[in-house]
DNA sequence: ATTATAAATGAATAAATATTCATTTATATT
DNA sequence: AATATAAATGAATATTTATTCATTTATAAT
């Protein structure tokens, strides 16, 4: 329970902010295992201490800054999509959220991912698939049911449509590449492979 | 150097086999937060020093225990792989292998997936994507080469041949699922969705 | 300006963890 | 059987890391 006082002195949001970016940036420059709390704080230039009175633990650092991460981001991801357009303009249209999105904040992107293989994994999934779940699930549906694509689960739906763009914007991100230089994803080469994975999906 | 004498007391190497897959297990079930040499010791029944005799400390530990998985998992993989066999052959034959491969040492799976979301991550992919790449390279331009496929790069290919797959393992292998029930990965479902991916890459 | 309140801190403590060491044990060779 | 060698060990030590605490500082209201 959090009792508001008249005069008491204010948190510094700035300073709580600087803390969830760094947290974040830590985590995914030396992953879990160079992941202190001492670390993050001198970080930030603050006392550890500081961290205590923002959460209560290192967990609920880590989870509550995830839950907050997976939130802000599948939201943006859902920005400006109608589940009512056609299949080929609203599958387009997530490609360019995802795309943008990941691409426009790659710490975040890999901090979610190295939360996905972890042991928060479970709460943050259940968060983030949660807020996806009615829009896309209804988007599939209006497809299935108009015949512009076969009857298919939820899962195989997500796998094929979305897994090839997440491993792409991977690769960029981690400017890494199974070929030997560093995989730099292009418009071109993005909807290029948008065409081919529309391919697969439409009847 | 590991000079042989002749009158050396040998190795245990049943003990070594289980410090490997109890290290995998360890790791998947804790993640990296909960993994620590003493409770490694503690799982094998075995003295923590035993473990300083194997290894020369925990990272070496993890990333000699990964390296080794990695080229055992990637190596069955590419079992019985003729990359001279068609397009639709030779794709089926390894979503076949991937798929026993991994559904059949879910540890192994889950194990490697967390090392690609950790700092050992570049040693480990570099492994295991110079094991793959000469076959899967040369498969990918006979394909092109034949007009069995449109010219793409290794990244795009790998992307949309094989990200839907490994998605969908995942999902079966930590009973999880966009929608609410655990997902499970049939035969049918698998090659429905294999039939998808090759409807994306053939002309 | 004073006061009340919580924020923020630096330094400490407590707990957990990696690593070592002095011995003991098993085994291959003589 | 005796011996030499490295394996294996249990109990320490050294280091790192999470967490707390006694104070100080800033701020909103009077």
């Amino acid at each position: 329970m959090l009792l508001k006082f008249t005069d008491m002195r204010g948190r510094d949001l700035n300073k709580v902010d600087l803390v969830k970016l760094n947290a974040m940036e830590l985590l995914v420059r030396t992953g879990f295992e160079g992941f202190t709390m001492n670390k993050l704080a001198k970080e930030c230039k603050i006392s550890v201490a500081t961290l205590y009175i923002y959460y209560k633990d290192k967990d609920d650092l880590i989870l509550q800054i995830g839950m907050e991460e997976g939130k802000r981001m599948s939201d943006i991801m859902l920005e400006n999509f109608d589940p009512e357009v056609s299949f080929e303009e609203g599958l387009r249209q997530q490609w360019k959220n995802r795309a943008k999105c990941m691409l426009e904040n790659p710490v975040s992107a890999r901090f979610l991912e190295l939360l996905r293989s972890s042991s928060y994994q479970e709460q943050i999934f259940n968060c983030i698939a949660g807020n996806f779940k009615p829009t896309l699930g209804k988007f599939m549906h209006n497809a299935i049911n108009r015949g512009e694509i076969n009857p298919m689960s939820l899962d195989v739906y997500w796998s094929v449509a979305f897994a090839p763009l997440y491993n792409l914007i991977r690769f960029h991100n981690e400017k890494r590449s199974i070929a030997g230089q560093a995989f730099v994803l292009t418009d071109k080469v993005l909807w290029e492979t948008f065409g081919l994975v529309l391919k697969a999906l439409r009847k």
